[in-house]
DNA sequence: GTGGCTATGTGACTAAAGTCACTGTGCAGG
DNA sequence: CCTGCACAGTGACTTTAGTCACATAGCCAC
């Protein structure tokens, strides 16, 4: 909502004509003016140390991020478009967590360990997305020299585990239908559009379930008027 | 496991005599004697510090630690016993998270932040349990201060956040037996003790489940040989 | 050793979710 | 304009889990 005003003088900025409000890659900023924009709350030195020493990085939608049992060789911050971080299961399936946003980044990513870690997640770019690239090792002197850097950390695990407490409730406690509803909901918010488009075999998918429990659920929910079904998307009603 | 040696070599400095093995609360050390034993990563001058400030409560078995909605007022370390964490539906009905165990700490007391946070979740004293409470507002120095105090505020939350990737595993991916069996292997891990005494309808509680149920895998389990089941315990062959 | 309490065993039923098989439908590309 | 295809709708059935009702079985206290 509040990003909207200070993207568009980004691009004014470059003179540059962007379609349809998407990112096209043209429009890349540089690593210095996403983190200005992106991560104020940074201190200028820091700032500056992360730009000299990031890696901006494009992401085409649907591309992935971060694979199960991949290491980790960087952390990642969110500059632009979203990211979709989800679970696998041993035997197949996929569950959705949430999703990164700019100015987020990925807890798992940022343990300033030597032993390698490896990714329990996956992360894929929902839409065309930039992310900056830290290497590792940089993380301790971050930890040390800036405050700002430390409550970043601790804010992102504090927030991820926050949202991943929410899931646990909505699996254990709740049925589909709520599940669903909560779903549809979180993308409304998200996007902050009333059309959202999305398959029937997409939302069972993320809810790890079957296109025809999904399918009944949204029929029910549209003679209850809270929504109306169309091929390929949904118009919510909230 | 590799913590008895260590339990008897401080009973036997205070010259006392502890019944059944389990720790009564005349034999209490003092925050200086806990530090050192569950925290020696921590560097001399942390430990001296945090004995300084902290004040050390013992809990009786089934104690409350935490309650849901309840604003953190401390950071709490376990020095001694067991804290068990789980989270509370809002009708109702309870579901197991994880232990926390001596060196480890509740991940959601340790933000150091100005605004009153309220916890999300429930944590309760398994066993005879004592606990370090710091205040909040030393947070922000400690962090600034002591290297080995970051990391163990960020490989407390990991920790955490990877337990709960394995919780939302099994509740998402698994079936009900698969995780019965995951949480009686767990007890086992935990307590070393194939007598594990638990009732059919506190597993049932921590699955979150009904007693019939487990009652029926269990029995299933039993004909399998993998158990053998008694009134009040259950016989694990690993 | 008997009464009472709690824990456990079990059959029968209900509900929710997942599976299978097939039907309908909007739409893009020839 | 028709054809192929991905998406969506639906009935029938299976499986898993949760509920209800009641039977048994240890165990402690008196």
């Amino acid at each position: 909502m509040n990003r909207l005003p200070l993207r568009v003088a980004c691009f004014v900025l470059q003179g540059l004509l962007v379609s349809g409000g998407l990112l096209t890659f043209d429009a890349m900023l540089t690593a210095n003016e996403y983190l200005d924009s992106r991560f104020p709350q940074f201190e200028p030195e820091l700032r500056a140390l992360l730009a000299q020493h990031c890696v901006v990085r494009p992401l085409k939608a649907g591309e992935k991020m971060l694979q199960t049992g991949q290491y980790f060789r960087s952390t990642m911050l969110v500059a632009e478009g979203r990211a979709k971080l989800y679970r696998e299961g041993e035997e197949g399936g996929e569950f959705f967590m949430y999703y990164l946003e700019p100015g987020q980044a990925c807890a798992l990513s940022m343990v300033c360990s030597d032993r390698q870690q490896s990714s329990e997640v996956m992360a894929v770019a929902e839409e065309d997305t930039v992310v900056l690239l830290l290497p590792l090792d940089l993380m301790d002197d971050l930890m040390r020299q800036f405050r700002s850097w430390y409550y970043f950390v601790i804010e992102t695990y504090r927030s991820r585990y926050e949202e991943l407490l929410v899931v646990i409730d909505h699996v254990i406690f709740k049925g589909m239908d709520e599940r669903l509803e909560f779903y549809l909901k979180n993308q409304y918010d998200k996007l902050q559009k009333r059309d959202l488009s999305i398959t029937h075999q997409q939302i069972a998918n993320d809810l790890n379930t079957s296109r025809e429990v999904i399918s009944r659920l949204l029929k029910k929910m549209e003679q209850q008027g809270r929504l109306v079904l169309h091929r390929n998307y949904i118009e919510w009603r909230g």
